[in-house]
DNA sequence: CTGAAAGCGCTTACAG
DNA sequence: CTGAAAGCGCTTACAG
């Protein structure tokens, strides 16, 4: 690093309405009804304007602190994650949800806030220190692992959030904009059925959270469609290759998976497929039911569900600012994954579709 | 979507200091001090121990608009960009930079505040709105295109910023991290030296901003080391092929290119030399004097700069804090890039490197 | 050792 | 139509 100047300079004190009062001889007041815009007759025009070439003079800019102080808004949104995001393999995932919540927020007239999970706590020690979060107006947040201290201070306190994912609390009521996974998987296994697959099995978290739960619904009432449902199957862990070769010899044709942990499902499922001498999907079809960033997987042309994230993100701000403004609001919406074609599903093996059969 | 719930809902009112003094029998004055933890010593145990009670069953947490309001401080740092940095194909840009920015604020207990383009100006006429630059107490700047009157807005005001990418003012002194275009574009040309070339091309813009002109700088300076060095070639626009064929008639074995908008200089090289038959790196050493994403170039290894952007927003965002905390620093600084190996530069044909000659 | 008071920058009734 | 005043929740000198 070079070093080229060395220069001290102490911040400026911000101007404020007081200082904009001085320079355009009228009352505090005056400039902050001027400001503030409330009912446009009220001030003369040329007060009025007087007030704004000062206010842009001195490059004035409301002070949130102050704002949010007497109870005002701030006109600034939080978004706050759970997890550390920010390493580096997570930016797909991620990313997309900034930007949606960034767009949006702007759309709105909103500032965007970034909380991460070290930011909380930092003055003073742990038990006496403030949430920053209360310096928003409103929070968006995301995570799977949900810090409960903060959460149950969030819910004491009536602060306004909106969760991304679907989120039911036993002692709250928590807004969020979450994936419809139980009709998505139904869906899946539809297009499945009509392409003709006989025998499915499902790999998946014995008793999860809410979208685990959800998905496993969708499966099991599509699966009871089938003429033989009580030969589909259902394996609560990654399989070992010799309950794929079980599965294969039972007839299963088509698979579900839920990815997992970095995609471990997935994973396994494919490396067992590979020893074994099974390829998908030709003589396997396989989707997943999630849409991870397949870091752990060989291919990563998995045919799965589509998260619309931006889209979800999006949503959750417009909800977050409605519940702000005080509109009644949809607290709970679900939207539906789209489905990725990709490239590991096809009819079975010595099968034709039910529409080619048709014809 | 699908819609459960239709519930509005107000904000309950917090716990205050004054709700804890009422409940401990004491002032909201000697509340503050327990809580803020000041010196321990000035309020006796017993008075302590009932404050901390009454807070704890209150559910306490201090007021961070409140707090900031009397530091004068709100402990927010801002991230302005001037493009638009979310569109998809710049976000591996991006990225990192707010990653930097991010990581870095947080360390210094520092919460981010996101502007993007669009938010300025939302609230009443452009022209009159004070930019929200201002709710923080500074701010990091991040772009090509700079906008004139934001800029002037920030210079007359004094308002504290730091801006990633060098940046020199004829009215103002700004503070920036950037990265040292010419040592690192002597180091490289010094390198293609040291394989062996002895006539080297360029190819860049006439008269950019400083940038270029450093690149350009370390570029006539390490040429002049050369036996030869006049017949060393400069370039101001992408070749055409002609020009191409004519520059390797002459003997030039290597090139360097500043990538230009969206790489277009090296496309066009790469396009050139596929035309003409010539193969970098054996016929042809190509070395790109930046880091660009490549999206519209074929191949992605070429030989060039890695600017180390996290390392740089993190020390823009040191610069800022020590700035903001009236601490003498310095407000230019220059890092070097890192020469990514990559595979377009090699020794030139028929010509051993300096130092397999010497053996 | 503790409380009363001023003040941070705003908004919002409330008087003139 | 405009200004004076109270108050949001806190910290920090300043008196007792």
């Amino acid at each position: 690093m070079t070093e080229q100047a060395t220069v001290s300079r102490g911040p400026r004190r911000r101007p404020t309405q007081t200082d904009i009062a001085k320079r355009a001889g009228v009352s505090q007041a005056t400039v902050s009804l001027v400001l503030t815009g409330g009912d446009g007759t009220r001030i003369p025009e040329e007060t009025r304007d007087r007030i704004m070439q000062a206010a842009a003079e001195l490059g004035y800019a409301p002070n949130p602190a102050a704002r949010s102080l007497v109870g005002g808004r701030n006109h600034l949104l939080g978004f706050h994650t759970f997890e550390n995001v920010f390493p580096a393999d997570q930016n797909d995932f991620y990313f997309p949800f900034l930007l949606g919540v960034e767009r949006e927020a702007t759309r709105q007239g909103y500032d965007l806030l970034l909380f991460s999970p070290e930011t909380r706590g930092r003055r003073g020690s742990a038990s006496t220190t403030p949430s920053r979060l209360w310096l928003a107006d409103g929070c968006v947040l995301l995570g799977r692992h949900v810090d409960r201290e903060l959460l149950s201070e969030i819910v004491r306190n009536d602060f306004p959030v909106v969760f991304i994912g679907r989120r039911e609390l036993p002692d709250a009521d928590i807004a969020y904009v979450g994936v419809d996974y139980e009709r998505s998987t139904r869906r899946i296994v539809e297009r499945l059925i009509g392409l003709g697959h006989r025998v499915l099995g499902y790999i998946g978290e014995a008793g999860g959270g809410e979208q685990t739960q959800d998905r496993q619904r969708g499966y099991f009432d599509s699966v009871a469609l089938l003429p033989e449902p009580e030969r589909s199957l259902k394996h609560s862990k990654p399989l070992t290759d010799e309950e794929l070769a079980r599965w294969i010899d039972r007839g299963v044709t088509a698979v579900l998976v839920e990815p997992g942990e970095d995609d471990g499902n997935v994973a396994a499922l494919e490396a067992s497929a590979r020893r074994l001498g099974i390829s998908i999907p030709e003589q396997l079809s396989v989707a997943v039911l999630g849409d991870p960033a397949f870091t752990t997987t060989t291919r990563a042309d998995w045919t799965r569900f589509a998260v619309p994230r931006e889209l979800i993100a999006e949503r959750a701000v417009r909800m977050l600012v409605e519940l702000l403004e005080g509109r009644a609001v949809e607290q709970h919406v679900l939207v539906d994954a789209i489905e990725e074609a990709g490239g590991t599903v096809a009819p079975p093996a010595g099968r034709t579709t039910d529409s080619e059969r048709r014809s």
